[in-house]
DNA sequence: AGTGCCGGGCT
DNA sequence: AGCCCGGCACT
């Protein structure tokens, strides 16, 4: 696919790490194929240096490169609006100052050369791949962006080294950073490499199961807290998967505003995994259990002064009880903010493995945090951090006996016993388990229950509810979302000027579509909301109805009145990526509009939607609509644009405006008469739309 | 078929 | 940059 990698463009010399890997690499995928490939031709190339030459830093790849750059530019996978766009010679390296409507595909092209030497992720097929770009496209200035060129290094970087050296990694990192950054903010670029960083790690540590990263697969946006990103890539250890795929990411989430909200909170994680998630935890919860056999092992038989006399039988179930073994493992984890601490590799040889001493006075209820976060199936009792048992019975949480006894643990049955309140499970726990009365002095025996006991959630709710809570995902943090605001913010600065109107657009993924939810249940109540969400969910191919809600949503971006929010969702491969275009009503003939997108009337199906502007260099921070899949014309003042991004063009071809061009009005004979783009057979710049 | 104009080549 | 034109989209 785009792992294109014309590596030897702007990435010289750190590149070397990757060189020594390639092959290796190739084995990974396809598209790192590709990119091996290239560097094999490097390297050739490269060892046809002559002596004299040795020492010239001289690029002959690059060199090699020069001559095809161009064509390179346009035949490439990255410029995928080859194969979507209407126009075929879509790429264009030239900079048409004047086609100020172009400034959203000038700075797509822009942004494709930039990354031309870059892979995409190579895992996408064709119409995810296209989302990509879009994506990309807007990345120039979100943090939303996923460098392809970083994946390949990290990657790189990450297979090379087996288990990676996060100084390593970090210089991998910034490498693809400089490669890829271009003209985008520094800070977002490290978001959007560490974001893919972290996403390779995962990738990395992911069963063959799953070889995408789920997270890569849905939910893009719910990386970009940086911070999370930032823990996990440092943690090189064998933990670093599970650290990153659920308790880091969370704990380390760096604005809380939603962390209170027990819905979100816990949905958050639940919308970051998808449906395969189970395959997820049920690793997850494997190699923390091994994890925590460490653990427990140090703790158990070398704790002073402790009268713990763990049998065999009871160690062995621990060993063999994941729900006891994740509860405090995971709950060390997520208080160690992120899963950094590794029991195998602790320098630190005390009886207690760093961090589990210290849980344990609040064991109990730092485990229902823990359980309802690990557990999706326990997504409800999210909010119960440290609630009481009455709180559980509230809330439906039930604890459950798992106890296995060793005769029947062939068969893997547990105990089962279920109460709605720990210390009932705990009483049954000690008199039929342990065979011993509850002494209520020892604290520690109730740690041992506890390792029986298993919170669990009432079957009350039922799965599709559960999928629909998990759309709630708000994602009020997002930095992509606060970059969209400010790149709205310019535009229509840049707009204000020329009192022209802005199309703005926004393409994200799916979860800046759930964020867009959140704005409006912070507007409005979220329980209203969620109905209405699960409907637009339902219809994410559709045009949305509630234009009342987009502008609501977004009017302030506005600066002119009768601007309307025009909003398509599209899904593809369950990513879905949202444009909004602000358009404004056309009006004929009328000159003083000449400076105005306008909506050409509506042809269903195939995309007649255009966006145009006729006043060149105003608007270089405007973004055009490119080809949509719907259009209409609902009012004289009104036009709604459903865009469909899964078919969306890169290029918006400029209307045709109604006024009648020079050609029309002098005719071929007085052609000396045109303005000279006409002659050109360029847009006209005498009688504009 | 005519028109508008994008993309790109040439100078 | 100026000029030109192939060819596409749309009428
Ligand atoms: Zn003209």
């Amino acid at each position: 696919m785009s792992a294109t990698a014309t590596r030897p463009v702007d990435i010289p010399a750190p590149l070397n790490i990757i060189y020594g890997t390639s092959r290796e690499l190739a084995s990974c995928s396809c598209g790192m194929m590709h990119l091996t490939k290239r560097i094999e031709e490097v390297r050739l190339l490269e060892s046809r240096k002559s002596a004299r030459l040795a020492d010239s830093d001289t690029d002959f790849a690059r060199l090699a490169d020069v001559g095809s750059d161009r064509k390179r530019a346009s035949s490439h996978s990255i410029d995928v609006s080859t194969f979507i766009g209407s126009r075929k010679r879509r790429p264009s390296s030239s900079n048409d100052s004047e086609r100020s409507y172009n400034a959203w595909n000038d700075s797509t092209n822009n942004n494709n050369n930039n990354n031309n030497n870059s892979s995409h992720n190579h895992n996408h097929h064709q119409q995810q791949h296209h989302n990509n770009n879009n994506r990309q496209t807007s990345v120039v200035t979100s943090t939303q962006a996923q460098s392809p060129v970083a994946v390949a290094p990290v990657q790189a970087t990450q297979t090379s080294t087996g288990g990676g050296s996060s100084a390593t990694t970090t210089g991998a990192m910034n490498l693809s950073m400089t490669a890829s950054s271009g003209g985008s903010e520094p800070q977002e670029t490290v978001y959007m490499d560490e974001c893919s960083a972290a996403m390779v790690l995962m990738s990395l540590s992911t069963p063959p199961k799953n070889p995408l990263p789920i997270h890569c697969q849905q939910s893009y946006g719910s990386w970009d807290d940086g911070i999370s990103n930032r823990v996990t890539i440092g943690s090189p250890g064998t933990n670093s998967s599970q650290s990153s795929s659920s308790a880091s990411w969370r704990s380390a989430t760096p604005s809380p505003p939603l962390s209170d909200d027990p819905i979100s909170h816990s949905a958050a994680w639940a919308a970051a995994h998808p449906n395969n998630h189970h395959n997820n935890h049920h690793q997850l919860q494997h190699q923390q259990q091994h994890h925590h056999h460490n653990n427990h092992h140090s703790q158990t038989h070398q704790s002073p002064g402790q009268v713990p006399v763990v049998d065999q039988r009871r160690f062995y179930h621990r060993q063999h009880h994941p729900y006891a073994v994740v509860h405090r493992s995971s709950s060390h984890r997520r208080h160690r903010g992120g899963g950094l601490s590794s029991s195998s590799s602790s320098p630190n040889n005390s009886p207690y493995d760093e961090g589990i001493v210290p849980d344990l006075d609040q064991e109990r209820p730092r485990k229902k945090r823990i359980r309802s976060i690990e557990n999706d199936e326990d997504y409800m009792s999210a909010n119960n951090t440290g609630s009481s048992s009455d709180n559980d019975v509230k809330n439906g949480i039930v604890y459950k006996c798992t106890w296995r006894d060793d005769n029947s643990r062939q068969n893997s049955r547990s105990c089962g016993h279920v109460a709605d309140t720990w210390d009932q499970v705990a009483d049954h726990v000690f008199r039929q388990h342990l065979q011993r009365s509850r002494s209520s002095s020892f604290e520690d025996e109730e740690d041992e229950v506890d390792f029986y006991i298993d919170e669990m959630v009432k079957p009350a709710c039922s799965p599709p509810t559960k999928s629909h809570w998990d759309m709630v995902r708000p994602r009020t943090e997002d930095p992509e979302y606060q970059k969209q605001l400010r790149l709205t913010a310019a535009a229509n600065a840049a707009n204000a000027a020329n009192a022209a109107s802005v199309a703005h657009l926004h393409h994200n993924y799916h979860n800046n579509y759930h964020q867009h939810h959140h704005h409006q249940q912070q507007q409005q109540q979220h329980h209203q909301q969620q109905q209405h969400h699960h409907q637009q969910q339902q219809h994410q191919h559709n045009q949305f109805n509630h234009q009342q809600h987009q502008q609501q949503q977004h009017q302030v971006h506005h600066t002119s009145n009768n601007q309307v929010a025009t909003v398509a969702a599209v899904n593809s491969q369950n990513i879905d990526i949202m444009r909004d275009v602000y358009t404004v009503p056309s009006q004929a003939n009328s000159a003083a509009v000449g400076k105005q997108f306008k909506v050409s009337p509506a042809t269903a199906g195939t995309g007649g939607a255009q966006v145009a502007t006729s006043s060149p260099s105003a608007q270089a921070a405007v973004a055009a609509t490119p080809r949509p899949l719907q259009a209409h014309n609902s009012s004289a003042n009104i036009s709604l644009v459903t865009v469909s991004l899964g078919k969306m063009p890169h290029s918006p071809r400029r209307v045709r405006g109604e006024t009648k061009k020079c050609r029309k009005v002098y005719g071929m004979e007085h052609k000396d008469l045109w303005c000279t783009q006409c002659k050109w057979k360029k847009a006209c710049t005498r009688f504009n739309d």
